[in-house]
DNA sequence: ATATTATACTTTGTAGTACAAGGTATAATG
DNA sequence: CATTATACCTTGTACTACAAAGTATAATAT
C-alpha cells in the first residue's frame, strides 16, 4: 500500500464530516466501532485522535446525540446517533458533495491522458 | 443561489489543488483567466486571495511552470503551466480521488433514503 | 484633465480542520 | 503482578483556504 501523503489528508478533510454521518445513520455506533468501521475503506483509516474530537465538534453542533451504555461486565461504551437535524444535513451534504464530484469529474474529462 | 456554507470550503479545500492541476494540463493559463475559467463551475468558485498563493505553492513544489508573457500594448501576465511532475502529479491525484469517491459511496449506499 | 473602472497580480492575518503523540482508566490475559 | 486490549480524551502543530486590502497600469467616462 502507498503511504498516506499529505494530499491524501487534505482530501479527506473535507469528506470526513460527511462519511461520518454517513456511517452513524443506519444505527449508532461507539468510537472505536465507528474506527473500524471506517479501516474497512482504503482513503478513511482515521485514527483516535482525530475521531473523538470530530465527534464532540458535531456533538456541539447538535446533529449527532452522544449517550453512554453500560452493557453487561464491558467497559461503559459511548453510543453517538444521528438526530433529526443530523440526517438534514447529511441529506444536504450529500447534494453538494455529488455537485462537486459532477464539477471535478467534468474538468478531468477535459483533459488528455497521454 | 446557495450561500457557501463553511463546509463547502472544507469540501473544496481537499479537492481544489487537483481541479487546478487538470484546470492547467490542456494548456496554459494566467491568473485571472484560470480564475474566470474556474468559475464555470458551481463549487468551485474561489477568489484571488486564495488561488494566487496557491499558484505560487504548486509553483515552489515544481510541478507547474510560471513565466511571464506581455503581448501587446496589455498588462504582462503571468502563464502558468504544468510540467512533466505536474502531470505525474494529476494521475497519482486522479487515481487517489476516483479511490476515495468509490469508498464515499460505498458509505452513502448504505443508508436509507426516507 | 482627471476620476473611475477593468485588468492583473500580491500580501497579510485569520479560522478551521486533521493529525500524531501522548494520556487516563478498567478489565482480561499470561 | 506485569502486560495486553479496550475505550475514550487532551495537547500542540501543520496545512490550507479565505477575506480584505494593496500595488500598478491602461482604457473609458465625465
Amino acid at each position: 500500500m502507498k503511504a498516506e501523503s499529505k494530499w491524501d489528508v487534505q482530501l479527506r478533510k473535507g469528506s470526513l464530516e460527511l462519511v461520518i454521518l454517513a456511517a452513524l445513520q443506519p444505527k449508532a455506533l461507539y468510537g472505536l466501532e465507528l474506527l473500524n468501521y471506517l479501516h474497512e475503506f482504503e482513503t478513511m483509516k482515521i485514527s483516535e485522535g482525530t475521531l473523538y474530537p470530530l465527534l464532540d465538534r458535531l456533538k456541539r453542533e447538535g446533529i449527532i446525540d452522544a449517550n453512554w451504555v453500560q452493557e453487561g461486565e464491558l467497559r461503559p461504551r459511548k453510543y453517538y446517533t444521528l438526530n433529526q437535524q443530523g440526517q438534514q444535513r447529511l441529506t444536504d451534504m450529500n447534494a453538494r458533495w455529488q455537485q462537486s464530484v459532477n464539477d471535478i469529474h467534468a474538468l478531468l474529462k477535459r483533459t488528455k491522458t497521454n
